[in-house]
DNA sequence: CCTACTTTTGACCAATCGGTTAAACTAAAT
DNA sequence: ATTTAGTTTAACCGATTGGTCAAAAGTAGG
């Protein structure tokens, strides 16, 4: 079957790619190197994916979407507000502690084409407005302090987000650059995060 | 006087690099695009910072050092709590607005070179580990609960920074892509996160 | 084995980019 | 006026980069 051949290859592509633009952003990443990341000639990545920008577009909404249905998830389940959130933060920095640049380039590239984010936020499934409804819902159900629900979720999403994009520099800053101290610091964060939002919006 | 004409042009090149490096970063910014920019010659960059990685450098220190006064003075002054962090998160969200850009471009660039980043972090005169005896002193003296200062300021940290980061994210996410609604959001946060963090913390 | 098709490769190209050089310009000093 | 020093420019260079192409290698059905 060629279906096999074809899909083999451009999957290969695809997660070399991700290796190193991820690594790297558009502009610092080379082709050449995509092809040696995935063992294959150059010219192939052009016969795949005809131009750099394709490829990284097709990389980026890859890396996108990987990121969404924790969101979502988050939402559509039925348990109380901590655990809700205790899920959400718990996964999520999982998820960014095994992709850690992720989250600084997709801050990077954002900035770069913003037409193009519109286009995938559409097409990923994402419904910010359905988030933003269930912590109205919690404080209308008075189990949570009255504010504006976005401010909720993006000071959730800092919380997370921030701290592992900034490794390199509170690495050094707070735990002389040792990367197992980092790492711990992180991983207690995960309880240290919930408690410091829950601590902010229960009403008790 | 010679000295008036270096100056005046070593000035208006790292004004101009400032301005090209923070929006397109290292590897996307172009040496011709720097000149233009500062209206001179392609070659006088090169007479005054040898190649394009030391006027990165020269640029990323100047830009670097901007954010450290404010955190500092944070520290120093003796006002309560309530009143540093009110000082703090005013004062660095307001710089941060106006340089936009920046967060990302720091973000970005401190994982490409770590090495020159520790070298710029003891030169900058800023002392995390007082900024973290502050926290601790507070929590000793009752104000605020006790809990690893790191997080403490990490977290602050995020809450202000992270939401500026993403700004074309949120943009399209929450505002449809009207700037006057985000500029205004991220103008009600300054009271907002405060109070976020003061509910947290604080020890009524 | 042959044929028709897709996949993969090495060699190549034009454009771009960082960097160099030698000459022109400026102005203070003698 | 000439020298001397620093400043600025235009033209140029080699290397790198994204991209192309024609041919080779692989694949499957007849």
């Amino acid at each position: 079957m060629t279906n096999i051949k074809k899909d083999n290859t451009e999957e290969k592509i695809l997660i070399a790619a991700q290796n190193v633009f991820v690594r790297k952003g558009m502009d610092g990443a080379r082709m050449q190197e995509i092809a040696d990341e995935a063992g294959i000639n150059k010219a192939l990545l052009h016969y795949y994916f005809r131009s750099k920008q394709q490829l990284f577009h097709a990389t980026f909404e890859s890396v996108f979407c990987k990121i969404i249905p924790n969101v979502m998830r988050m939402v559509e389940s039925d348990q109380p507000i901590e655990e809700k959130l205790d899920f959400f933060i718990e996964n999520y920095i999982d998820v960014l502690m095994k992709n850690p640049f992720l989250p600084t380039f997709v801050l990077k590239e954002i900035n770069q084409d913003p037409e193009f984010l519109a286009e995938l936020i559409k097409s990923s499934g994402l419904q910010p407005k359905k988030v933003v409804e269930m912590f109205k819902t919690e404080m209308e159900k008075g189990t949570i302090r009255t504010m504006d629900p976005r401010d909720l979720l993006i000071s959730i999403l800092s919380l997370n987000i921030f701290p592992i994009a900034s490794k390199p520099l509170l690495s050094l800053l707070f735990f002389d650059d040792d990367q197992k101290s980092y790492t711990e610091f992180i991983e207690r964060r995960k309880v240290t995060v919930k408690e410091f939002v829950l601590n902010s919006i229960l009403i008790k």
